[in-house]
DNA sequence: CTGATCCTTTTACAAATGTTAAAAATTATC
DNA sequence: GATAATTTTTAACATTTGTAAAAGGATCAG
């Protein structure tokens, strides 16, 4: 079956995951959607209760919040990444949080209730979206420990070892917060790099 | 249907999360079992590879691993809570995390490969086991939230607030770790607090 | 009870990070 | 292209946290 290029990369990533059935795959496709946000725009605003999962498809974005009036970056999304906003998506409860493109970004949507519906008919769906969470359930716990356990310089160089293309795109008051610094630190921590 | 009482409770506390059909239940206890483990003994040693899912049905856990040959604690579980070591669980590469009992604790196990085995007949049991991913993936977007933004002194008063039983129980060196600092810096938050 | 061990606090000093403000560099807007 | 707005760097100083070492307490085994 014939998807558009930036669904199909998605679901071909879904595939190294979990492989599906073409039947769940094509409920999957029936249910997704394509939404296209510019640069520095945002995908949700605060205070909006999160009901869809999302997936950078092309591009990069962000989760970030207002912490006592500052922006504090939380999460990057790069290409296949999930970008949810979990405290509010699995608790109904609205969001503190908005998602931002911060480049030409391709997300691609998936509505949490119709895919709950899904699951009764495709187990398969089910078991695959357990599995995505799985991963990022591993990804979180290595990120705390990292925050945790490594000083604010060995994080920046790991970020901008992983990636690269962060750097070129992002401004580094967001690296700063994303590390748990101020920008004055990061830029301190830069200079001494040099 | 008469369960263990430790047991039967671990599973009452699971209808809250989402509730399961009598054969499903029923299923699931054929493959549980309950460990006891007594205080200061481990459940589990650093290089095993996580099999299993463990629940704490009373008593007080934690997963440690040796940062540089120091003893850093991860994550403490209080009676209900999840605790696995997910980066092996999820992963099948040995862990380098131990969990250690820190009363005397039951726990319950659930064999991975067996639960799996259950998911294809009793999807039930797939939705209740995501949706326990779902409240522990909240879970660690809270605590990342509060290792990233919060100074160590907010991040041991609200511990304490969480959980007052933890004092007790535990030795400080392992709260002072547990929050990101050194067992110095702990103290010295604890006494101007007086 | 007693010595040994481990845990906790304290002290003194070092290093890292935060705060505020200003200057420099970059980017956006008209 | 000029100006304004934003981002990044630098500086000076304050605060927090780390390190190492010592002392005081608590706990445990014999």
């Amino acid at each position: 079956m014939e998807f558009p290029l930036t669904i199909q990369s998605l679901f071909t990533y879904f595939k190294t995951i979990h492989s599906i059935s073409p039947e769940a795959e094509r409920a999957l496709y029936g249910i997704s959607f394509e939404i296209e946000t510019s640069k520095n725009k945002h995908l949700h605003e605060i205070g909006q209760t999160c009901k869809t999962y999302y997936f950078v498809s092309e591009g990069l974005a962000r989760i970030f919040y207002l912490k006592d009036g500052t922006d504090v970056t939380e999460y990057f999304a790069h290409q296949n990444d999930m970008i949810i906003r979990a405290e509010s998506l699995f608790t109904g409860r609205p969001s503190k949080k908005a998602i931002q493109a911060l480049e030409n970004t391709v997300f691609i949507g998936i509505p949490a209730s119709k895919l709950e519906g899904l699951f009764d008919t495709y187990p398969d769906l089910e078991r695959l979206f357990r599995k995505i969470l799985e991963a990022s359930f591993v990804a979180y716990v290595n990120r705390m420990e990292s925050l945790q356990f490594h000083t604010a310089e060995e994080r920046y160089n790991q970020l901008v070892k992983d990636y690269p293309r962060l750097l070129e795109n992002v401004s580094l008051k967001h690296i700063a917060s994303y590390l748990g610094i101020t920008q004055v630190s990061l830029s301190r921590i830069r200079s001494s790099n040099r």
